[in-house]
DNA sequence: CACTAGGGTTAGGGTTCT
DNA sequence: TAGAACCCTAACCCTAGT
């Protein structure tokens, strides 16, 4: 099949925070052709950007686990989305990631990174493209 | 409390086979709610059907050779237990469910299909004649 | 017809129990 | 330690509504 499964990258990630602090969330489509980030958007559909941002606005969520929680709690957008425009303007997503390889594989970068728990390496990238993580 | 550990009977595991072979590997709903083989599988949730097939998946991998490994080698039935549709119908007795949807029972959901997602005949027929690689 | 919102389903890593 | 059953949830699908 296509993709087994395209998990998103942290520069994906970045992309779509700086689409939605620019258009606002449920602008899908237009932050998908934005020429700024949607070069790191190309493998993603407007559908797969709505599913994304509902994905982290869940995580952005204080819970602790649906596990020993009661939980009907559920979606808001931003946590503390506080990078501005400018900010967003300053990511250069063909300084992080090959402009080459468009499609049959952008998950490059992660493409093979089974590790688990944190990884500073979401915080560096956030630090390069001048963005803030939601949760701490 | 919630669950005792429902350990899969020879049954179920047939009903499950036959569903995979009627409906492809990753069809779980469907599978569950067939009218034939579904009734052998109420106490088993959708993603039951997805954990148990991976189970029985990775216990019919061989593992003799310790010097291939790598890859995850997705679903695929055994390649030495090879249930046709004649042992699937031999295995439920209840075969005689509601009179219900008796009819289009056979080929319903894929025959129809609008000509997206995959065509599980493929994936089938690679599974019965033991192929591998679902995925390069 | 294209897009979005929201519910539903699947895939895969993780955890628990035996 | 390994394997089976179950949990968690990101990623993806389906569909109604606009």
């Amino acid at each position: 099949m296509g993709a087994p499964k395209q998990k998103w990258t942290p520069e994906e990630e970045a992309a779509l925070r700086a689409g939605v602090e620019k258009y606002g969330p449920g602008k899908w489509r237009a932050i998908q052709k934005d020429s700024k980030f949607g070069p790191c958007l190309t493998s993603r559909s407007n559908v797969d950007l709505k599913d994304k941002w509902r994905n982290m606005s869940v995580s952005a969520n204080g819970l602790g686990s649906s596990r020993e929680r009661g939980k009907p709690l559920a979606l808001m957008p931003p946590p503390g989305m506080l990078t501005l425009m400018d900010d967003a303007l300053a990511i250069d997503p063909l300084a992080t990631m090959a402009p080459a390889d468009v499609k049959g594989d952008g998950a490059d970068i992660s493409s093979d990174r089974k590790s688990l728990g944190p990884r500073y390496d979401d915080m560096v990238l956030e630090a390069v493209l001048g963005l803030k993580e939601p949760y701490g």
